[in-house]
DNA sequence: CGGATTTGACCAGCGC
DNA sequence: GCGCTGGTCAAATCCG
């Protein structure tokens, strides 16, 4: 829509040219030697052409953009059907199966998360496909991948538009998230295991934020419930690896450093960040380079937002508590052995670029995005992956929509084709061309990670947050393992919301 | 001059 | 208890 607004004002501002060119020169010049006269009225009639040209492009362009959004809505409009249908579906097979609670089935049973994700699933053929693979040693083969590609768009799109929903709500019915990329996500019990090997800290980041926060007690015996929980969500981190040449990545957010340590095992500094959008946000990230890569940055994040943040920078911090969610959610049910994507974990930890690593003390989410994903599947997405536009009217405190804000922000997956009926940003996109490795991303997996990793690192330092938090979305929700674990966390953690606010009452 | 950064000091957790 | 280490504070310094 922004598509057709945005044309008009050039167009006019053609028009207010070609008035003035052609109406006042004729009064001014009549004063003028003939001859100067015919030259000027050439020159003239020359830059008339030129802006009628200019126009015809213009036009020409307006139409396809516009024969391109009829597309996108078309597009948008039947996979909404689709994804209708199956939920339907889906609803009816879980209200025959009779599912026990959800902490229970994150607890004890595996299968019970698939079921979880497939409620969320809105192409049952993907979902049955995923939870093939998760079933079976939930290993991500290229056979797998090859099964999971029959869902190609669809499949991608359905997952995404699950987790969202499941996460965020029951608004937004028509959102639609699709994840470009597929990404393996490593899960293991054990920090020390995962890929960043000695350039992320392996020590968690102490509660030495609760002495601030909460007055340097530490809450002591009496702790109840939420203040545990309080604690695990400040304690839960992620972690995001990133080739990247400035001292620092932005991710939209403000940040104050406060402090620079020597770590152990790093020759390079640690530096501490705090969040400066708002006075009391507790949000902290630390920033420190690989000792093994100079050029990887690593950022960990910690904590949560208090504070309302723009598009860009809620990506990244939906990014961040989505996980820190998932953590204390596992922490809190069992164990993280517990949960199925710890199986999942040990049966992809071999070679996937993007991690998730959790220790029993601190719990890590670690996005890998400096390698490419050579195990993984080739899915074959359709360009406009990102169909969040549904969620970006929601609100940021929506996570699918500060996911998808990366791709409408920077034009990337949406540039061929959006469904801008729902996409704030779609004159954005309209107005700037997608940079060729954007338009990867719909490629597949396997050239998704490294361009996203290539257009990070001009994005890095370089006004590109969305793009670098869009990519770590992609990472996250394209992953099947991550999308159920994610799925059974955000329930269990609005159960307890939901259970906390029904407590105050 | 005000805000951001630097940097040494301090504190707490953890292992021995 | 002691030392090591990570995290934070706050004064000094820098910078626009």
């Amino acid at each position: 829509m922004d598509v057709v607004v945005e044309s008009p004002p050039v167009r006019d501002e053609k028009k207010v040219d070609t008035a003035m060119i052609g109406g006042a020169p004729p009064i001014v010049f009549e004063s003028f030697a003939s001859t100067q006269r015919d030259s000027t009225i050439i020159k003239k009639e020359e830059k008339i052409e030129l802006t009628k040209a200019e126009m015809g492009e213009v036009r020409e362009e307006n139409e396809r953009l516009k024969t391109m959004l009829s597309r996108i809505v078309s597009d948008y409009q039947s996979l909404q059907m689709h994804f209708l249908g199956v939920v339907k579906v889906k609803d009816q097979s879980a209200a025959d199966e009779n599912p026990p609670a959800a902490a229970e089935l994150a607890a004890d049973e595996p299968d019970d998360l698939v079921s979880l994700r497939l409620c969320t699933r809105p192409n049952a053929a993907a979902g049955a496909a995923a939870a093939k693979r998760r079933k079976g040693n939930h290993e991500r083969t290229s056979s797998s991948s090859s099964s999971a590609a029959g869902g190609e768009e669809d499949d991608v799109d359905g997952r995404l538009s699950l987790g969202l929903r499941c996460a965020i709500s029951d608004e937004d019915a028509g959102g639609e998230v699709k994840a470009a990329a597929a990404t393996v996500m490593n899960l293991s019990s054990d920090s020390s295991g995962h890929a960043a090997g000695a350039g992320e800290a392996t020590q968690p980041i102490t509660n030495k934020a609760s002495r601030s926060s909460s007055g340097g007690g530490g809450g002591g015996e009496g702790a109840d419930d939420e203040v545990m929980q309080q604690q695990q969500a400040k304690k839960a981190r992620v972690s995001v690896r990133v080739k990247c040449d400035t001292p620092t990545m932005n991710d939209g957010c403000q940040w104050r450093k406060y402090g620079q340590k020597i770590s152990k095992g790093n020759p390079c500094p640690r530096a501490y960040y705090r969040c400066t959008v708002a006075p009391n946000c507790p949000v902290r990230k630390q920033v420190q380079r690989c000792a093994d890569d100079m050029s990887i940055l690593i950022t960990t994040y910690e904590g949560t937002h208090s504070h309302p943040l723009p598009p860009a920078a809620a990506a990244m911090a939906s990014t961040t508590s989505a996980a820190a969610a998932m953590l204390t959610s596992g922490s809190t049910t069992s164990t993280m052995h517990h949960m199925p994507f710890g199986g999942a974990g040990a049966g992809i930890f071999a070679g996937g670029p993007t991690t998730i690593s959790t220790a029993t003390s601190c719990p890590t989410v670690t996005l890998d995005l400096t390698a490419p994903p050579h195990s993984l599947p080739h899915h074959h997405h359709h360009p406009y992956a990102a169909a969040a536009g549904g969620f970006d009217h929601g609100s940021s405190r929506a996570l699918p929509a500060a996911w998808s804000s990366g791709y409408l922000a920077y034009g990337g997956i949406g540039a061929a084709a959006r469904p801008s009926p729902f996409g704030q940003f779609g004159g954005m996109v309209a107005a700037r061309p997608a940079p060729p490795e954007m338009h990867l991303f719909g490629a597949g997996g396997g050239q998704t990670a490294t361009a996203s990793a290539a257009y990070m690192q001009r994005g890095i330092g370089g006004g590109a947050p969305a793009a670098v938090t869009d990519t770590i979305a992609k990472a996250i929700t394209s992953d099947p393992s991550f999308q159920s674990v994610l799925a059974a966390a955000i329930t269990s953690y609005m159960g307890r919301a939901g259970g906390a606010a029904a407590q105050n009452k």
